[in-house]
DNA sequence: CATACATCCTGTAGTAGCTACAGAAACAAG
DNA sequence: CTTGTTTCTGTAGCTACTACAGGATGTATG
């Protein structure tokens, strides 16, 4: 049981913010004291700081509600939760072998520098033609 | 030699995309015909496809153009590059390390589900408290 | 109890990064 | 020369926030 103000100081994001992702129906309505104040519990904490990393790794709130409905959803036949995973999967390991390259070739760049060479930087190249 | 519609094509990037970069400053002014249209180069097509992972990937334009500046450049001095690339490089190890986490998580489900067992979802304890 | 200050509320407006459209000019095909 | 496509500039809309304004409520102190 927490004020929006803790809320938002344990999981760093904005109250604003929030407020934002209620209306944007990635969180639910929060519970309302008598004085009308939001009140929350500490699962809203963690589907926070999730929502947080996932808008971080790229995921729009699209996708994010498509995550958390895996989550939430028990009643989801095996079959349809597999799908939403399967799908979720393919956009993630795209997303790592890209990631991966682009730190190879930074890697690259950095142990050139030490060893005193001149770096010539390919980090586009490296980007550009990808499977 | 192209115009703004076969560079659009070829980088999979929209055209009124493409015209944003430029006024945003993460493509250059594109050189004009002489009756004003812009002429692009394939080396655009590179630096636009660059563009595009970067941004999937979670980088904003901000971080796009220092990526960029690695590349174009190279008077800069090594020190200067590699710190550059130093704190480029942290961001998407950081990445890395959560998409790593969030795919193992989804291919857990995947699998639980092809034995015929209920899925359970952990993908938010999964993200939730990170190093 | 009164005053002060923090926290919360709703609502609106601003920002980044696109995306779409309007209206005009230029080009290309028949 | 007409028709249709492409491009131009400029503006308006969209998503995902972020930052206020103005008001109500809560808490701490003299």
């Amino acid at each position: 049981m927490m004020s929006i103000g803790t809320l938002s100081k344990q999981s760093g994001v904005h109250i604003e913010t929030i407020r934002y992702y209620e209306r944007a129906g990635v969180l639910p309505k929060a519970r309302r004291a008598t004085n009308g104040r939001r009140i929350y519990g500490k699962e809203d904490a963690g589907r926070l700081a999730f929502i947080r990393h996932a808008r971080e790794l790229g995921f729009e709130l699209v996708s994010v509600r498509a995550l958390l409905a895996l989550q939430e959803r028990p009643e989801l036949s095996c079959k349809a939760a597999s799908e939403l995973a399967s799908a979720q999967l393919a956009a993630v390991e795209s997303r790592l072998n890209r990631l991966t390259i682009l730190r190879d070739e930074l890697k690259r760049m950095v142990r050139a520098c030490k060893n005193g060479r001149v770096v010539d930087c390919r980090v586009i190249e490296a980007l550009t033609n990808m499977p």
